[in-house]
DNA sequence: CAAATAGTGTCTCTAAGACAATATCAC
DNA sequence: GTGATATTGTCTTAGAGACACTATTTG
């Protein structure tokens, strides 16, 4: 009888044809906006990276970050050194979508992508500095279902707008799914991976743990209610919301100053 | 300038180093068994379908069905196709669970593995017949915490008992995963994946829909609630079960007959 | 009638949503 | 004081859990 050993020896991995394995990354970021009321606060918009591709397939088209898995390495890890790559930033929160692999979704050949979504914080990307001249940039998103029933994905950086159109499969254990109408000039299926994404944080969002992902150490509570209020674009009452969060957070003895009101009580996550 | 034919016909997928990617699938059944008392009804358990191995690596170890993606085909078909290899039964809903993808999980080498857990109705099981010489079988499943904190996994089916431990890792966006501390005799890492799937199947029978895919056309609503008492392994009380559930179901006018008590309405999905 | 399941009414408690009112700052 | 945000109190409503009770069958 053969020994493992012996097995393992004449086992030749090869034999078998294999697909390539890719990450695709949605990497959401809160941007806050200064007004131009001093008495106003800051005016939050949710953003995601995209990267303008320089080569075919989908060349001048704008992408997900994302990238070919390598050996030693697990596919999150793949996720975050190509959001690395990228950003020169770790992500807070990883985050599975789904995994898309429908034959010819690459006109490259058999290529199966792993989606995930990050989160990065507003702060950890201003201190290693935009590079406007790089190829990535954040797009703000707007995603909302229009009269017909269908999805629209607005994407919109500078002078730059994309929009594409999806429609709603099925929602099944939680995670709802997409179909590509319009692409909106975004390469490969990656409208709908961003779609699906959006969805997923939405639902996860709902989950105060999340929240805090984009926030800094120390917050506000209106702070904190507007990334709710942004992701899931819907308005809450202040008193129903700090109802809410009240467990999941302590006080400290600070306050906010040089607004043009009354001050707010700096929090932290407990 | 190259055109995108050009590129694409300059392209070589070979260049990269490719993983194998397989899919594992953990397939859960609940099975009905009847009591030795004429009055009562039958009993319910949670089982799931495991193999065999008949080779290197852990030969004689059981371990979940599934197998290696093939060209032109989705990642859930593969899934699907590799249950219905084993069981001549195509599932009737499928849940993406995790990937599995550790550097080291798979001693044949870089082999990735897309969990995904389905869901089996137990008269499909009954109409292909149990051929019991087969390798697989389906294991009655306990997943409980026990006083240190860590899981035990218990499986068992005849005279074969299998206990694996796990230890909980992390819950982040309504995935739990874990660690496995004794693999119970369970090959490579399946004792983790059924761990995450079972979290995520009790997280996902919490929604109404998931419990019909485990139930008949036609059932009564003590069956119902028996399914989800059964998965997540409390029971509820009937009064606050039927108000939830009202609104998901019609009743239809015929009633089981011959049990030793009162006879109950048959009532189908809405 | 006994044993078992089937099915209903209702009280309580908690969480979410809505609304109203007060507090405090920069200018 | 004005205009903005910060913060709190409380009414109402919806849903989950607990409990008590009635109904109907077979042997």
């Amino acid at each position: 009888m053969q020994s493992e050993k012996e097995f393992l020896s004449g086992y030749n991995i090869e034999d078998y044809e294999r697909p390539s394995v890719t990450t695709d990354v949605v990497a959401f970021m809160i941007r806050s906006e200064e007004s131009d009321n001093y008495k106003r606060n800051s005016e939050n918009k949710l953003s995601i990276l995209l990267i303008r591709r320089g080569q075919h397939p989908f060349r001048d088209c704008w992408a997900l970050p994302g990238g070919f898995l390598q050996p030693g390495e697990t596919i999150e890890a793949c996720a975050v050194r190509e959001i690395g790559e990228e950003t020169n930033v770790t992500p807070v929160a990883l985050m599975p979508v789904a995994v898309f692999s429908e034959p010819g979704r690459d006109p490259r050949g058999w290529i199966i992508s792993n989606a995930y979504a990050c989160i990065i914080s507003e702060d950890s990307v201003r201190q290693t500095g935009g590079d406007d001249a790089s190829d990535a940039q954040w797009f703000d998103v707007g995603f909302e279902r229009n009269k017909d029933g269908d999805f629209s994905l607005d994407l919109c950086y500078a002078h730059t707008h994309l929009h594409a159109i999806l429609t709603q499969e099925e929602t099944r254990f939680g995670k709802t799914s997409f179909a590509i109408r319009d692409s909106g000039n975004l390469a490969f299926d990656h409208a709908r991976i961003i779609a699906t994404a959006l969805t997923a944080l939405r639902e996860g969002v709902k989950s105060i743990e999340t929240v805090f992902d984009f926030l800094p150490e120390k917050f506000t509570l209106s702070a904190m209610q507007k990334v709710q209020e942004t992701i899931l674009n819907k308005s809450i009452l202040p008193a129903n919301f700090r109802r809410k969060i009240r467990d999941f957070v302590v006080e400290t003895d600070e306050y906010t100053q040089g607004a043009g009101h009354r001050p707010a009580k700096l929090y932290r996550r407990k």
